[in-house]
DNA sequence: ATTATACAGGACTAAAATGGTCCTCAATCC
DNA sequence: GGATTGAGGACCATTTTAGTCCTGTATAAT
């Protein structure tokens, strides 16, 4: 269904939760009550958050967690890379590609053009942006995307 | 890792390959040598793409696929769609959206924004770039694409 | 008509990813 | 020292995915 794991999903709720009290660490336990979720699996995903260097972690009594940076200077691909690794839109557009298929493949370079575009557009939405409440919804437009196909690129 | 599922690729491949001969319906099996895959999994690639409506078969000898409409008419979002179903970033950004944790969640609304531009993005690559061959790739950009997230609007 | 070709539909299995829990250890504060 | 809180990883259940195969049906050539 390309879409995002369930503890990316849980991920960005806590960063966004933690994003609008930025000050004070919170405990994994209170975010998991803010949250509504399961205390283990909310622990499970500040972990990640943390190896991934998106959060700071502070032991002992009064500890928790906090932003390792401004919410405005965390992407959304920041945290989907974090919980789920890379974002590539196939097995070929990622680093190593070893993909012995790609002599009868024929669309990988354009996929990877693809995978390009969607990680520059996630890339482009911070975790200040997700967490802001959205009272009205006003279509502003507003163009953050480019992308390049073959098609374009003067053959 | 928000990646295509294995199926999906296969999808893109076969019809980039019926799409570079688009006069005679093409045989399962035809397809199958042609881009090195088994015949029993392109054929079921290929089943799940005729109910989708983006190829017509045609049974008999003779018979094999062929693209239902041109290749510039299809795009990136139908055929993700044939295999995966619908696309969306999140479970709540989905057409049921039965999330009960959307008054805790806070960031619904803004995931909602960002599958949109995800989708009007792939929606914008069309089968005609994908089996299009990249000999050069000279960036040329273009603007395709727009979102509005909650910050910029208006509140 | 018969036969060979080729798709339709679905059952089935194996393997992998995912979600979730729990236990032990280490750091920190009081 | 004791309470608190995170780190790390093992572990299991469930779901999803990939892949195969079987039976049936439509079509064309002969």
């Amino acid at each position: 269904m390309l879409k995002l794991s369930r503890l990316t999903d849980y991920a960005a709720v806590v960063m966004a939760q933690i994003a609008r009290h930025p000050e004070q660490p919170h405990a994994a336990a209170e975010l998991a009550e803010a949250v509504q979720l399961p205390h283990p699996t909310v622990s499970k995903t500040l972990k990640m958050l943390v190896r991934a260097g998106l959060l700071l972690s502070q032991r002992g009594s009064q500890g928790g967690y906090r932003l390792a940076r401004p919410a405005s200077q965390i992407s959304a691909i920041d945290i989907i890379t974090a919980i789920e690794g890379p974002v590539a839109m196939t097995e070929c557009s990622q680093d190593d590609g070893d993909c012995e298929l790609a002599a009868t493949c024929g669309v990988s370079d354009n996929w990877q053009r693809v995978s390009l575009a969607v990680r520059t557009l996630l890339d482009s939405v911070t975790l200040a942006h997700l967490a802001e409440t959205t009272p009205i919804k006003l279509p502003v437009r507003l163009p953050i995307q480019s992308v390049t196909l073959a098609s374009e690129a003067g053959r």
